[in-house]
DNA sequence: CCGCGGATCTTCT
DNA sequence: GAAGATCCGCGGA
């Protein structure tokens, strides 16, 4: 795959409305490029968080040292640390001070799976690699350090999105409510492909 | 197959 | 102190 399909989607794509944003993000490829190697896959999952009405979201209660680069300019990752062990990957929307994104909760693996096995273990089944939001961080080598990047004009080995070669323009796509989530907890900001099996979990 | 607890960091009450 | 945008392994059905 020449690197010509895997160029970065421009700001313009994340400069929208977080809602617009997390249906389209559907169907891209997410690619990490690290000393490690080249890892991606087709976003199948996303869910949108938007601080200015959302009381699920990071920033509604203003700003902290964590949610600090969900706060700034869009198409920059704003990536956290769940539970303590875990990291989730955010992709920043809308205007900087608003405070918008969409996690990441689960890719379709395309490229470098072998490095994502040695990263998740061995025995890993290629559908658990990227089926959640802390395994696709991990499978692709997302760490704290990439929280922040710029996803538009990517440092040399880093982390951005791209059109998907060849992939299907109609697609159809499925609303749920958000996962893991108590405020809030009716809203169908959860996108995904349906019938996809490498989607983390089923609706309700 | 399903439910539960542990790991362990940030934020909030 | 407790909860949280999580995941894994264990025990029981």
């Amino acid at each position: 795959m020449p690197d010509n399909d895997l160029a970065p989607l421009p700001r313009d794509f994340y400069a929208r409305p977080t809602l617009v944003v997390a249906r389209d993000v559907l169907g891209k490829t997410l690619v990490h490029r690290s000393a490690e190697g080249l890892t991606a896959g087709i976003i199948v999952e996303a869910e949108a968080y938007v601080s200015a009405i959302d009381p699920a979201a990071h920033g509604y209660r203003g700003l902290t040292a964590r949610v600090r680069s969900m706060f700034g300019p869009p198409g920059h990752a704003y990536v956290y640390r769940s539970h303590g062990i875990h990291f989730c990957l955010n992709l920043v929307t809308e205007r900087e001070g608003e405070a918008a994104a969409v996690l990441l909760r689960a890719l379709q693996p395309t490229e470098g799976i072998a490095l994502m096995r040695a990263r998740r273990g061995e025995r890993i089944a290629d559908r658990d690699l990227c089926r959640g939001p802390g395994r696709l961080c991990q499978a692709l080598g997302v760490t704290l350090m990439h929280d922040g990047a710029d996803l538009v004009t990517p440092d040399p080995g880093s982390l951005w999105v791209a059109q998907t070669p060849n992939f299907a323009l109609e697609t159809p796509i499925a609303t749920s409510p958000r996962i893991g989530i108590s405020r809030a907890a009716d809203w169908l900001w959860r996108f995904y492909i349906p019938g996809n099996p490498y989607v983390s979990a089923r609706p309700a």
